[in-house]
DNA sequence: CTCATTATCTTAGTTGCTAAGATAATTTGT
DNA sequence: ACAAATTATCTTAGCAACTAAGATAATGAG
């Protein structure tokens, strides 16, 4: 059976396509946290800070799944870097908004440049239609990969 | 210019499906090694050792980025949960081989089995001229995240 | 056969995390 | 209105995994 043969050597190729090129998104990210004298967690944490608006201390924990007195750190630190600022709520004094500063854009915006211009090159050679055809690929993988962790949870243990 | 729009948005969408997919991914590792009960990392080194064979210490050092002092400690822990075993290099006895146990096959693959069920099923939908793509696709990605690296690091500090 | 080199392990110290409880603001019930 | 329960963040104590530097042991070179 040939054909069958280069059809699963293909969805194999691929399964390790995806790893590695998750593996080296990481890696970019991690290589962009250290130029910024920050860890991997507080560059995520600023991630959503920035995109998602201002946020809560207790909102920012919920997205991350880290804990309460594990944000405080992450923002104490984010604070020191000169990246965010910690800004009471007025309506509910309990809360803490975090909210991203100028920094942002002058520092940590350019170190993501090449990736973004490197994404762009590599998307340009292809038509609508196949963008299209990516884009619909990657959402299946997403979901795949969450439905896929949904049954890992109840597999017996 | 309706046109170039869409296709602005387009990318812009590839990109945040990227890394959700890529997220997901990880997220899902981390989950099967809670499973396992041992850490992201000693998983990283345990895929590492399964598939490239009987490896040294230094060579998984090498291959993680990891200190010889930490990859100590993963062997440790490995040796503990009975998946992987040191064996002293006959040839030159200063070195560690690392071999894998079958306890992977038996306790480790099936937790991966529900990730690429989900692979194929996704896949399945494809015609091999779309896979070639989709195969396509991610190894520019991965290279593309490489040079972009790259010139990360080239940047002016 | 001594000395430099190589490979791993050990030790001390750091970082970032969790769990549990402290503090402070808000909401609820009476 | 006010005490009690709830909510949001911070603090503290302790732990796990990492690095840097040096110890230990085997090998290779002159």
């Amino acid at each position: 059976m040939k054909s069958s043969k280069t059809r699963q050597d293909l969805i194999a190729a691929l399964n390790t396509a995806m790893r590695e090129a998750s593996g080296q998104g990481v890696l970019y990210s991690q290589a962009v946290a250290q130029r910024l004298g920050i860890n991997s967690t507080d560059l995520e944490c600023l991630d959503h800070i920035a995109l998602r608006g201002p946020l809560t201390a207790g909102a920012l924990a919920a997205a991350t799944g880290l804990t309460s007195g594990a944000i405080t750190g992450v923002i104490d630190r984010l604070e020191r870097a000169g990246f965010a600022a910690r800004e009471r709520d007025a309506n509910d004094r309990r809360k803490v908004l975090v909210r991203a500063l100028p920094a942002i854009e002058k520092k940590i915006a350019p170190l993501f440049e090449p990736m973004q211009k490197a994404a762009i090159a590599s998307l340009s050679s292809y038509s609508d239609k196949e963008l299209a055809l990516l884009l619909d690929f990657l959402q299946r993988a997403r979901d795949a990969s969450l439905a896929a962790m949904a049954e890992l949870g109840s597999l017996p243990a």
